[in-house]
DNA sequence: AGCACGCCGACT
DNA sequence: GTCGGCGTGCTC
């Protein structure tokens, strides 16, 4: 019997099975998705058994060792092998989706231990990293790439030593050895839901809405159900007495939660009422450890419900029964990595393999889930009614043309602030949302028209106040204040655009005796500091909390009366044909924090654009005439829910090569295309919005279509029948949300 | 992806 | 003469 070993290694020449012979000793023991060590040339690679054949035509070496791996199977292998072609990735990327992230790795000996105890702390700050790189003390260009990647947790990085590549590790003693940087061990607990106590709870009673909602799921049968619900209307009781039906039958749930919404709060939800021994919990700041004992957790049957965000869908449970998407119009269901998958598309795969239910959840569903719905693909349950018999808040929409005229030039209206000193009177709170990070998102000259643009980047460069710094938002590279415009000498510079940290001054000037707190990116980076604002918001009792979108999802303060959105065309003014129906989302979502609970609570929109019909419905949480009003110029255009788009992106650091290489596989396609009459809109090779990130020129070519089974077969044969330059890099995405 | 082979220039 | 640059080709 031969073995076919997938082997550890994302180069596209090696994504292909290698025969290798099986030892007399290993023959009765081993089998399909083993990991095994084998010799390939002359030097010795990781890999997974994939299958086995009678014989091979190569000359085979054998295996040198196996061990088990209870997360890979033969139902995993044939996923796997469907991600890899569906979505234009390797096969061993797409086989590393079904092993906890972090455990694959060259050398045997560094695999994770199941209790992981000791971590490393670099200590150096990243302005300190960037000095040390732009000294030229570190020549190696592999050294700089690996202190970027590890110090790009804000200067200090915390990883446990027995985790990290061979690769990693060695650098890693270099530069310590150098005195470059210190290494610290020390034990901590990381894990923020840990040993958190909580008082367990009962089911609640379900309203009549919901009640019916809940009867028409029906436990083993593959069906897809979209469940639409106002903001407040109690989807979450209805997930969890689905979840408990389903432990009924010893069956397990996945919950999948966009990454922003798995907040403790929501956890002690399902805690309490489930209890923390039958909770999965995945999300991103959990170490290779932690995932590592979760996933066990979840192969051995101990952990039936399953919470996380896009990659929990590969958790290895046993017997799904019920597969949850909450918030399921969210973006961060489709990964902008490598196997650039859909978590939706591959949930409606496991589902249907399994024969169970998908559960979509929104207020504001993709409208291609809508579209289904109406077309009777997925049955549609709706709530309209809030739970706790709350009113739907107040919302006025504020023209900031109208304060111009007026003489105010400020970011708050007249009427908004008058509505915070009504909060600060009775002692409520106030939310501001604001979706720009930073001060002042562009500096201009104002003599010549130079603006600051990244040097890797062509992009403007965001004023950051505490610092004093210029910072690129795309690769972090950082510079000095302009003061004298380089082109012509000009002091005359001014900053325009508004962040949250120009806010956040601007409410401390107009209200001295308020007390605030700023949550965005900048603010919340060590493990813990998202819980620790918001609990300092609730505790505290803290005036006003000004944040960007991490503010808006899923929390719940009970506290709040009154919202204030700064700026809505913010969202309504990109380059994206999704603009109107993001701001619609946004402005759902965010009029959905005011007033859970007694009180009714009050939002003001400030807008340029008041007759926008996505800020105009959003008042009213209207979706259905929001759908009817947009799918018309979706139809129009031929965009999604009408059709799928294709996005070929080709990058490069040499301009002339991206721009050869694009023209090159456009006129491949156009060729395929006009022979084989095959139904699909293609543009030309076009600069990308943002043409030039981390030093890296960006073109595209745009596909509508419907994508099916040919325009795959197509799309493999462009990747397989073009020589494409060693320098080029292609990638293929499905329905991306990143159009820049 | 590595790693060796091999073909050319430069240098103790 | 040999050391070392990186283009090419192969790994079951």
């Amino acid at each position: 019997m031969i073995a076919q070993v997938i082997l550890n290694s994302n180069a596209k020449d090696l994504d292909r099975t290698f025969d290798y012979e099986i030892p007399e000793e290993m023959q009765d023991k081993i089998k399909i998705g083993n990991r095994v060590i084998v010799p390939f040339g002359r030097r010795v690679e990781e890999g997974f058994i994939v299958g086995f054949v009678d014989e091979s035509e190569f000359k085979t070496k054998p295996i040198i060792s196996f061990e088990e791996n209870e997360f890979i199977n033969e139902e995993k292998i044939e996923m796997a092998k469907w991600i890899a072609k569906r979505y234009f990735a390797n096969l061993s990327d797409s086989l590393k989706l079904m092993l906890p992230p972090g455990t694959t790795s060259k050398n045997f000996d560094n695999r994770v231990k199941e209790k992981t105890e000791k971590f490393v702390y670099l200590v150096k700050t990243k302005d300190e990293i960037e000095e040390l790189i732009l000294s030229k003390k570190i020549k190696s260009e592999k050294h700089i790439r690996a202190l970027r990647f590890l110090f790009s947790n804000n200067g200090i990085m915390v990883s446990e030593l027995e985790t990290l590549t061979d690769i990693s590790k060695s650098i890693i003693k270099t530069l310590e050895r150098n005195g470059y940087l210190e290494i610290k061990e020390e034990q901590i607990d990381r894990n923020p839901f840990a040993n958190r106590a909580v008082k367990r709870t009962k089911k609640l009673t379900l309203t009549e809405e919901q009640d019916i909602a809940f009867n028409k799921i029906k436990m083993n049968e593959y069906k897809e159900y979209l469940l639409l619900g106002v903001t407040g209307s109690g989807k979450t009781e209805i997930y969890m007495q689905l979840i408990e039906e389903n432990l009924k039958n010893n069956k397990s749930s996945i919950m999948l939660v966009p990454e922003i919404s798995l907040t403790p709060q929501m956890v002690d939800n399902f805690m309490a009422r489930f209890g923390e021994e039958r909770i999965a919990l995945l999300h991103s700041k959990l170490s290779v450890g932690e995932r590592f004992d979760t996933w066990n957790r979840i192969v051995r049957g101990d952990a039936k419900i399953i919470i996380g965000a896009r990659s929990a869908i590969f958790a290895p449970a046993k017997e799904i029964g019920l597969i949850i998407i909450d918030e399921e119009h969210d973006s961060s269901y489709q990964s902008e990595m490598t196997p650039k998958y859909n978590a939706k598309e591959v949930a409606r795969y496991i589902a249907n393999k399994n024969n169970c239910p998908l559960v979509l959840g929104s207020a504001t569903p993709d409208m291609l889930s809508y579209k289904k719905a109406l077309e009777g693909k997925i049955e549609l349950l709706e709530l309209t009614k809030r739970a706790n018999n709350a009113s739907l808040p107040e919302v006025e929409i504020v023209d900031l043309r109208d304060e111009l005229a007026h003489g105010n030039h400020s970011m708050i209206s007249r009427k908004l602030k008058e509505e915070i000193e009504k909060n600060l009177e009775n002692k409520e709170q106030t939310l501001l949302f604001l979706n720009r990070r930073g001060y002042s998102t562009f500096i201009m000259c104002r003599d010549c028209g130079y603006t600051v643009k990244c040097k890797n980047c062509n992009i403007t460069m965001t004023y950051h106040l505490k610092q004093d710094k210029l910072k690129c938002h795309y690769c972090g590279y950082e510079t000095k204040r302009v003061t004298i415009c380089p082109e012509c000498s000009s002091t005359n510079i001014r900053y325009f655009g508004t962040g949250t940290q120009k806010l956040e001054q601007e409410i401390n000037k107009l209200f001295p005796s308020a007390s605030t707190i700023r949550m965005d990116i900048d603010t919340v980076t060590k493990k813990n500091s998202h819980e620790e604002i918001l609990n300092k918001f609730k505790n505290e009792n803290i005036d006003i909390l000004i944040g960007t979108q991490m503010i808006v999802k899923g929390h719940h303060f009970s506290n709040v009366s009154l919202v204030g959105v700064i700026a809505a065309d913010s969202s309504l003014n990109i380059e994206d044909f999704r603009a109107n129906e993001r701001t619609f989302q946004l402005l759902t979502q965010v009029e959905g924090r005011a007033g859970r609970e007694k009180k009714k609570g009050r939002v003001i929109v400030q807008t340029y654009n008041p007759d926008s019909v996505a800020i105009e419905l959003a008042k009213e949480q209207n979706y259905k005439e929001f759908y009817e009003s947009e799918v018309g110029i979706r139809k129009q255009l031929k965009y999604p829910p009408f059709c799928d788009i294709i996005m070929l992106s080709f990058s490069s650091s040499y301009e002339q090569d991206v721009i050869n290489q694009s023209k090159k596989i456009y006129q491949y396609l156009k060729k395929r295309v006009i022979e084989e009459n095959i139904g699909i809109i293609l543009y030309s090779p076009v600069p990308s919005p943002i043409d030039k990130i981390k030093n890296k020129f960006r073109w595209r070519i745009i596909i509508k279509c419907l994508y099916e089974d040919n325009i795959n077969k197509l799309l493999q044969d462009m990747l397989e029948e073009n020589e494409i330059k060693k320098n080029v890099r292609i990638s293929i995405e499905i329905n991306p949300y990143n159009m820049m």
